[in-house]
DNA sequence: CCCAAGACCTGGCGGC
DNA sequence: TGCCGCCAGGTCTTGG
């Protein structure tokens, strides 16, 4: 469910609230998420000020004054505000607390997710240090990807989501970007010429930024950060349309497996 | 170094 | 209805 744009409206839906708030306690019910919380955050949270709500790929940073507070979604995860005292769920295993106002409610069935305390610069960890460039900023485009991409044999999809290459794009993202660039998802990384490069990387920008505008793609019970669910799926073009009509060329879409995940494509429109 | 597969978990779905 | 196998938004780790 997560990817950039799912993570990027969770982070609307919770910084206005969050920024300048003082953390009052963490809740760990399920301590087993894909790192084990340690029985002594907590302690080291209470009072905590949170000063910024930051994103960095698909990690969610909550800057406070001594460290920062790192959450990743996972496959399964959801954050939500939900009102104190509200009944946790099975999966409902992270409980951030802050004050008299709303909680934050990390949901997560499958247990990928994470949350993690770092102190000193978050962007040295070794999560996030080997991160790509941001796909939303200038130091994305074609040029960069071209740079990357020689000498390389893999996929240009397995490619794109290499969090190394650049972060938050995830299978849906890398299906749709690839559509829209007309690059098929098999070919090889190194194949890439300039002009391909240049038109994956505006197609990867582009899906994003339509993907936030419309609140994130919810498949499953996905809502961000306010509980409202997201848009995207309407406008998917093959992510889970395998054997529909391509909506450019009505040839019918087909579905593979590429490196274990799905892969839609139209043989017509992509080459 | 590069690459693909394996591993981590739970729930939902289709098929029998 | 019940059980079984397969599939699902990610990514760190392992082995070739």
């Amino acid at each position: 469910m997560p990817e950039l744009p799912e993570v990027e409206t969770t982070r609307r839906g919770i910084v206005d609230h969050l920024c300048g708030a003082e953390i009052a306690d963490l809740v760990v019910r399920v301590p087993k998420l894909r790192w084990p919380i340690s029985p002594a955050l907590p302690y080291e949270l209470r009072g905590e000020v949170i000063r910024t709500v930051e994103r960095r790929g698909k990690y969610l940073l909550l800057r406070c004054v001594r460290g920062t507070l790192l959450y990743h979604l996972g496959m399964s995860g959801s954050l939500q505000l939900v009102p104190p005292g509200r009944r946790a769920g099975p999966h409902d295993h992270v409980d951030l607390v802050t004050g008299a106002g709303p909680v934050l409610r990390l949901t997560d069935p499958r247990k990928f997710g994470a949350v993690l305390w770092v102190e000193g610069d978050p962007l040295k960890h070794p999560l996030l240090r080997d991160q790509g460039p941001e796909p939303l900023t200038a130091d994305f485009d074609g040029a960069y990807l071209l740079a990357r991409s020689r000498g390389r044999s893999r996929s240009v999809k397995a490619f794109i989501m290499d969090s190394k290459v650049v972060p938050g794009v995830g299978n849906i993202y890398a299906n749709e970007a690839l559509f829209q660039a007309g690059i098929r998802p098999s070919t090889p990384a190194g194949w890439l010429g300039a002009e391909r490069c240049d038109r994956l990387a505006a197609s990867i920008k582009e899906v994003l930024i339509r993907a936030i505008a419309a609140g994130g793609t919810s498949l499953r019970d996905f809502v961000g950060g306010d509980g409202r669910p997201g848009y995207f799926s309407q406008q998917l073009q093959v992510y889970g349309r395998g054997g529909e009509p391509c909506n450019r060329c009505r040839t019918r879409l087909v579905e593979t497996r590429q490196e274990q995940r799905s892969t839609v494509f139209c043989r017509h429109c992509q080459r």
